[in-house]
DNA sequence: AATAGTAATGCAAACGTTTTCATAAATTAG
DNA sequence: CTAATTTATGAAAACGTTTGCATTACTATT
């Protein structure tokens, strides 16, 4: 075989064998155009027959892009966002990117680090999951002037370009909705909202909403838990041994409201019919549930396709340093999915 | 400020600011004790001053490994993989990795042109789900000569290292129970098993084992299912409408196991008094679940994290071409855990 | 037939590092 | 006090590409 060991040929190589420049070949690969379709042919299969491939790294040194973003997560394996993950990863792959991805585990300083480890690689861009983040990284993002954009939180003030919805609104809409079938007596189970804008946003429009209509629940019905159902089951027991039980539960996602609901069957109550519960996100497999949820819907895949799109966008758009970087700012919809938890009292 | 517009300063900016040569500030990167306390601090000085991030894409070109790590799955976006995912990541991370991922959707073609991109990246390994590949993806991943590592499914004669479980044998374990339990009109749900060795593993052990005692199930009784609760609830509807109704239901996995599930309940049938309902993987919430699954369990967060350190075991061997590197295979166990929703008749 | 234009190719510099080798200065040993 | 060693640094050659410029050979226009 033609083929050296380790396969490591390089372009000096696959100019030999084909009988041309090294310029030629490599013209051949980026501008093929330029190149007899004749010699383009032999080029080609000197690449099979070395088994040749690209060397990225040596692109990205001469001041290529590098093809690659970074999409940096609080958490891979959460149901919200291996949605927002896959439907981000989509679309930047389409346009031909690849994808650098870690999570920090809702630590801000390990998000810097992150941020860090994929400015040494050079990524064009990053993603990352809302508008909370540390000082150090702003300033590092602003400094390195690396496109970025922020993935499931819309603030019209952002310092950052932004693709999603307005938590805020989420919470809001959920606690009137819950007052309008007539609940008065509330509990909230929500996750730790430091470092979580996502979280501190639904929560502040819950309460506002139940302030304002003078439903604020009493200390011992606002719980704290994580992301996760089985902590979320085991947190909330609490609430319904005692004798005066809520008669709504509102979660602060639909992973919290799957585990609320699993610690009211456990105990023998009903839902709607002895409690109601309300989840916020519309994940999948939340509409198939029996009883299906009442939650609040964000389109995640569409916020994770946009947010693709936009960063390749943001990137292409920093080719051109003399137009001054514009922040792009996306709002998308949400909206109430009143389905079968959540009853009329 | 010192700061260059567009913070790209080099390596060469660094020297002059700190008085010394690029190679001493090479060095008090990578060797530090070489190098003067006094003039290393300089050289930080300077670093900071600068903003000044190295730049690994010119590490590598020299020849050092690119400290990543290509992931390629078939989806992202599913309960089981975001879990492994989640934990491979955790420990290649550690040991200083980037991680590139992909998803190819369950198409061996998409998966090889994945490989090729993450190859021209040059990352310096390579982990894949499962052990089916295209044979093109076994030849590139050979004569490339890159450290691979398959996931999830164990076989002593692989063509590649692997970590993980024998798939056959949690299905044969699944359909034993159920034997056991008594159930002699078992009905399956699976997805589509082409490139798909974990599906198709599973189902061969359950078929086996239903043929050797007799009890294999009609053709309308074996319904296909992609992994998605929609999807399953769906597809296996008319399982139940029909007059003879299956006792049992094994399933794929838990996720269509949790589509099964609603689909009985919607049809105001009991789980486990009217049909137990089998599951495979155990998924994080099946514990938890009311009345809880019954299911194989997948120690998926070890054969992830196991996955991630054995990966860079395989790199750091691969630093000495002298010794012929060898595969590593690791079988993780598997095991029934019985819980609520498989009843005896 | 002379000129201008076009198509195809090669040469060499550049990109930002790491590392080998050489050198100078400082320290230790004899 | 000289020789040998150690410590700290710099010069320059790699690494594998891309691309501006130069060159050659055609083709089309007058």
């Amino acid at each position: 075989m033609a083929l050296k060991k380790g396969g490591k040929s390089d372009i000096l190589d696959v100019a030999r064998r084909a009988r041309v420049s090294i310029s030629t070949v490599s013209r051949s690969f980026n501008h093929p155009d330029l190149v007899n379709p004749a010699t383009r042919k032999r080029i080609e299969h000197a690449v099979q027959a070395l088994g040749y491939i690209r060397n990225r790294a040596a692109q990205t040194i001469h001041g290529r892009r590098s093809s690659t973003i970074g999409l940096i997560v609080p958490t891979i394996d959460n149901a919200i966002f291996a949605e927002v993950i896959q439907s981000f990863s989509n679309a930047v792959d389409q346009a031909g990117f690849t994808l650098l991805i870690a999570s920090h585990g809702f630590d801000l300083d390990r998000e810097y680090a992150v941020l860090r480890k994929f400015l040494e690689h050079r990524v064009d861009g990053v993603a990352l999951i809302g508008l909370d983040h540390s000082e150090p990284t702003f300033q590092l993002l602003d400094q390195q002037a690396v496109p970025v954009i922020s993935i499931w939180n819309y603030e019209a003030d952002s310092r950052i370009s932004c693709v999603g919805a307005k938590n805020y609104d989420a919470g809001r809409m959920a606690a009137e909705h819950l007052l309008e079938l007539g609940h008065r007596r509330i509990a909230l189970v929500f996750p730790a909202t430091i470092g979580n804008d996502r979280a501190r946003g639904r929560l502040e429009g819950a309460m506002e909403v139940l302030h304002d209509q003078g439903a604020l629940p009493p200390e011992e019905w606002t719980v704290q838990s994580p992301y996760n159902i089985a902590e979320a089951k085991e947190a909330c027991g609490a609430l319904f041994d005692s004798l005066k039980c809520p008669s709504a539960v509102l979660c602060g996602n639909d992973v919290i409201a799957q585990g609320v609901i699993y610690a009211l069957l456990k105990r023998g109550l009903k839902v709607p019919e002895d409690v109601s519960v309300m989840g916020i996100g519309d994940f999948k497999g939340s509409k198939e549930m029996e009883p299906a949820l009442t939650t609040i819907h964000f389109p995640a895949n569409e916020i994770g396709g946009l947010a693709g799109w936009e960063m390749c966008q943001l990137i292409a758009q920093s080719e051109h340093p003399n137009e001054a970087a514009s922040l792009i700012r996306t709002k998308c919809d949400i909206r109430l999915s009143a389905r079968a938890t959540c009853r009329a009292v």
